[in-house]
DNA sequence: GAACTTTCTTGACAAGCTGTCAATAGGGAT
DNA sequence: ATCCCTATTGACAGCTTGTCAAGAAAGTTC
């Protein structure tokens, strides 16, 4: 696995081959059993390269998560040209379907960070406030008011979601509620829509 | 600090000296900043004592947690005697008032215990359960019916009440909602009780 | 194509924390 | 005052992070 000779790459490759095994590890393994020796060691490279490049532990673990974050937010962008619930329940769809296909990494992402460092989570925390700000989108076009208590609410729901698709998306270990793919989007829509209506009385759909 | 003379005390009285000291740092610090070495020194006591009680870090760790979790569930116990509605609202406005006293330690509660080892982790997982359990109580008193699909609508919107906690609540940081703790607490309702009736259609209140 | 330069890469060292175990000593019992 | 149980500890080993001066690939120049 280890090359006997030394091999140098560019900066930019070294760092994409170290960042890329850090992600996939995380389809198996918390964020915080990345070590550097272990990275190191799978890399084939020294320690002190890490150090080098990342400059602790905790760098290494913020690109890595960057790196993971973004992977999320791009297969779940909104498509500006679906009107608003069907937008809604198209990044939901592709969520529902993230979580299934890489469910290791979607763990360690909303749950497996939240201990560590706080620049970490900060990382995280901007894909929460990503993924709110599009849900906070969806309902103001369909009318409803812009308040503090609407974003925090819409906030709150994004890690209600979050714990939906944790605990029961499909393919997600015992699986208590069975439901196809379509009708836990359906049920993440309608609480979507309830907790938005909740805290907007003026509004009607 | 540090006694001269080593003072021996009966394993119940040290175990919870040290635990105490533990979750008094909560208030603090972040769970895995709570170190053997910092708890010994500042317990006055030597390392081996911490490991001859608990074990590993971890099974420290697990004592703390679960001292601390214990504490926030018997602060928002239920009143049997109370209507659901009402029985709902006054455990959520000790909630609010637990949070506001107790910040630090429901943040590390709820937060900064996620991506440490899972024995941990389900120590606080079922400080989520049980509060998941007290709402269910309460709908299903209300005439809905019992489905896997309200129980996760349920479990998840615990979820959703903590994070609003977390950001929002009385005298949190920026605070950018600044309502009324008995209005927050409505807040809290208002959504519980749309989550719930968003899976129940056949419901009326 | 050999010397040179740049900089990517590493081995060696220091420090901190967890975990182990035989040995020590506090304090109640006799 | 002495004995005995066991609460308590010092010393040791192992692993991981972090530092730094030195080593060695590749491209460049003549």
């Amino acid at each position: 696995m280890a090359a006997e000779r030394r091999t140098r790459l560019t900066p930019e490759d070294r760092s994409a081959q170290l960042i890329a095994l850090g992600v996939a590890s995380l389809a198996d393994r918390p964020l915080h059993s990345l070590s550097i020796e272990w990275l190191s060691a799978e890399a084939g490279v020294s320690r002190a390269l890490l150090f080098h490049y990342f400059g602790s532990k905790q760098g290494l673990h913020r690109e890595v998560v960057r790196v993971a974050r973004d992977s999320m937010l791009r297969a779940t962008e909104p498509s500006p040209e679906l009107e608003p619930l069907d937008r809604l329940r198209d990044t939901l769809t592709r969520i529902v379907r993230f979580v299934r296909e890489h469910r290791g990494t979607f763990y360690s992402l909303v749950r497996g960070v939240a201990s560590v460092d706080l620049e970490v989570r900060e990382v995280v925390e901007q894909a929460r406030i990503e993924q709110a700000n599009r849900v906070v989108a969806v309902f103001l076009q369909l009318g409803m008011t812009d308040t503090p208590l609407l974003r925090v609410a819409l906030r709150s729901w994004v890690a209600f979601a979050e714990e939906a698709l944790v605990e029961s998306a499909a393919g997600a270990g015992p699986d208590p509620v069975g439901l196809q793919d379509d009708e836990f989007v359906d049920f993440l829509v309608r609480s979507a829509t309830a907790v938005a209506a909740s805290v907007d009385s003026a509004w009607k759909s």
